[in-house]
DNA sequence: GTCTATCGCG
DNA sequence: CGCGATAGAC
C-alpha cells in the first residue's frame, strides 16, 4: 500500500498538476493539505473520474485537508472533536485534520499550524494544537494500533532536515519548543518512515517560493510520514518526489510517498 | 497601409495573443488601448523582437495606449497638451491619446472614457473630454489633413451598431449627448471607414464579458476607424476580425483593421 | 513568490 | 466576467 502526502497550496490552482501526478503515481491514498477551498467547491469530480474516492474537510482561503483514496475508507472523521468529544470546538475551526481507515490501517492526515514567528499568538496556538494532537493520537491508538500519520508538520526535527544557509537558532519550524512538542507527540509511539531508509541530509520536501530557494536547494524536510511500530517494520520505502516542484507554478511543497 | 485598433484589456495579460495576432496579421500600425501598464513595465521587447517599434503612453491599472509600428513614426506625442499647450494638465492625467506620423499619415489612437452611467461624474468627464478632443483634432488637421483616427470610442453612433437585446434609450455609449458630442468631433472632417464597405447590422467589436454576450452575439460596434476625406477615398477595406474574441481568456474587444 | 479575498472598474 | 491593486498568510 502506498500513501502520499502533499501540501498542494490550493487544490484548485494545482488541480491539473495533482491529477497528472496521481495518474503517473497511482498511490492508494493521497493526503492533501492546504486545499484552500470549502467542501462544496472542492473539485471532487476530477478525482472520481480517476476512480478515486475523495474525503474532504476544507474552509475558505486557508488550511483544508483531504484524503483521496483508491478504495472507499471507513471510520472517516474530520477534526479533533469526533475523537475527543469534550474538546472546545475552537480547535476544529481551522480544518487541519482528517482521518480514515483502509485495510485495517488508520491514515491520519495533518496540516500542522505554521506558527508564524516564535512567541507570536500563532506560535502559542501551534504548541497548544500539538498538545491536543497528542491526546487525539493517544485515543485513536487505543482502538487501532496501526496508524500511518502524515502531513505537513511545519517542523524539522533535526538540523540535518534543514539547509545550512538557515540560521536555525530560534527559527520558526526549528525552535526547541516546537521540536519538543512534536517529539512528545511521536512518543505516543511513532517513528519517522523516511529515516528508516535514508540518513542523508539535503533531503527536503519544502522550498520557500522566495529567494530562488528551490534552484539553490535551500529546502526543509517538514512533510513527514510517522508510523506506529507494526507499520514501521512493514515499511518498504519512503521517498521524496521532487519532480512536481520543478514544474511551472508549482506548490512550494512536493510529495512524500511511503510504501507499506 | 494597414492600421488596426484593438482594446486588449491589459497588454501584459494578453501579450501572447497580441503577439500571435500580429504575427499572423502583420499590419503596419497596431493601435492598442487599455494597456494598463506604466511605461517602464510595457513589454516592448516582445514587439521589437517582431521588428516593430512601440510608442507607449501608460499608467497604472487603468487606460494606457500604444502605437506599435513596423516603421519608425515621426512627430509622436501623447496626450492633448503637446498639441493644445494652454490646456489644464488634468486632461492628460489619464493616458488616452497617442499620435504619430507614418508615410505622411497622422495616426491618432484614442481610448475614449467609458462614462460609467448617464449623469454620473464620469459621464460629464467623457463629454468634456470629447470637447477637448475636437479642439485637438482641429489643431492637428491644420498642419496635416491626412488623419487616421481610431480607437475604442465607447460610443455606438447608430442603433444598427448595437444588438437589439439592449434597451438603447438612455444607455451609456448610446445616449444622445454622447452621440452628439462624437458627431461634433467627426464634423471636423472624419468619416467612418467601416460604413464605406458595410451597411449591415450585427457587426460588433465589443462583447461584454458578462451574460455570455459573445456566444449570443450581443455586441456593440464601438471601436472605429474615422478618416479624413483623402484617406476615406483611398480606403480599400475595413474589417472586424472576431477570431481573437473566440480564444480562451480573450479581451472583450476584437481588432478592427482598415486598409489605406 | 505565490495564493486568496475584496474592491473598483468596465 | 475579468482585469489590477491591495492586504494577509506562509
Amino acid at each position: 500500500m502506498k500513501i502520499a502526502t502533499w501540501n498542494v497550496n490550493s487544490v484548485r490552482t494545482r488541480l491539473e498538476q495533482v491529477i497528472n501526478w496521481l495518474t503517473e503515481n497511482p498511490v492508494d491514498v493521497l493526503c492533501l493539505q492546504e486545499t484552500k477551498v470549502i467542501d462544496q467547491d472542492f473539485p471532487s469530480l476530477a478525482f472520481t473520474n480517476l476512480g478515486y474516492y475523495p474525503y474532504i474537510s476544507g474552509q475558505k482561503s486557508y488550511n483544508g485537508v483531504a484524503l483521496i483514496s483508491r478504495q472507499p475508507l471507513i471510520d472517516v472523521s474530520a477534526g479533533f472533536s469526533p475523537i475527543l468529544p469534550g474538546l472546545e470546538s475552537v480547535w476544529d475551526e481551522q480544518k487541519r485534520v482528517i482521518t480514515g481507515v483502509i485495510e485495517g490501517v488508520r491514515i491520519v492526515n495533518l496540516y500542522v499550524p505554521n506558527g508564524s514567528s516564535i512567541g507570536s499568538e500563532k506560535y502559542e496556538y501551534k504548541l497548544g494544537w500539538l498538545k491536543i494532537l497528542k491526546e487525539y493520537l493517544q485515543t485513536l491508538i487505543l482502538s487501532n494500533p496501526a496508524i500511518s500519520l502524515c502531513g505537513d508538520f511545519n517542523i524539522a526535527l533535526e538540523d540535518i532536515d534543514i539547509n545550512d544557509k538557515v540560521k536555525i537558532d530560534n527559527h520558526i519550524m526549528a525552535s526547541e519548543l516546537e521540536r519538543q512538542a512534536l517529539r512528545d507527540v511521536l512518543n505516543v509511539g511513532f517513528a519517522d518512515a523516511f529515516r528508516k531508509f535514508n540518513s542523508e541530509g539535503e533531503n527536503y520536501s519544502w522550498w520557500d517560493y522566495r529567494t530562488a530557494a528551490f534552484k539553490r536547494n535551500l529546502g526543509w524536510r517538514i512533510d513527514h510520514h510517522y508510523l506506529t511500530p507494526m507499520l514501521y517494520e512493514r515499511a518498504q520505502s519512503c521517498i521524496i518526489d521532487i519532480e512536481p516542484r520543478k514544474l511551472v507554478q508549482p506548490s512550494d511543497h512536493t510529495p512524500v510517498i511511503v510504501e507499506l
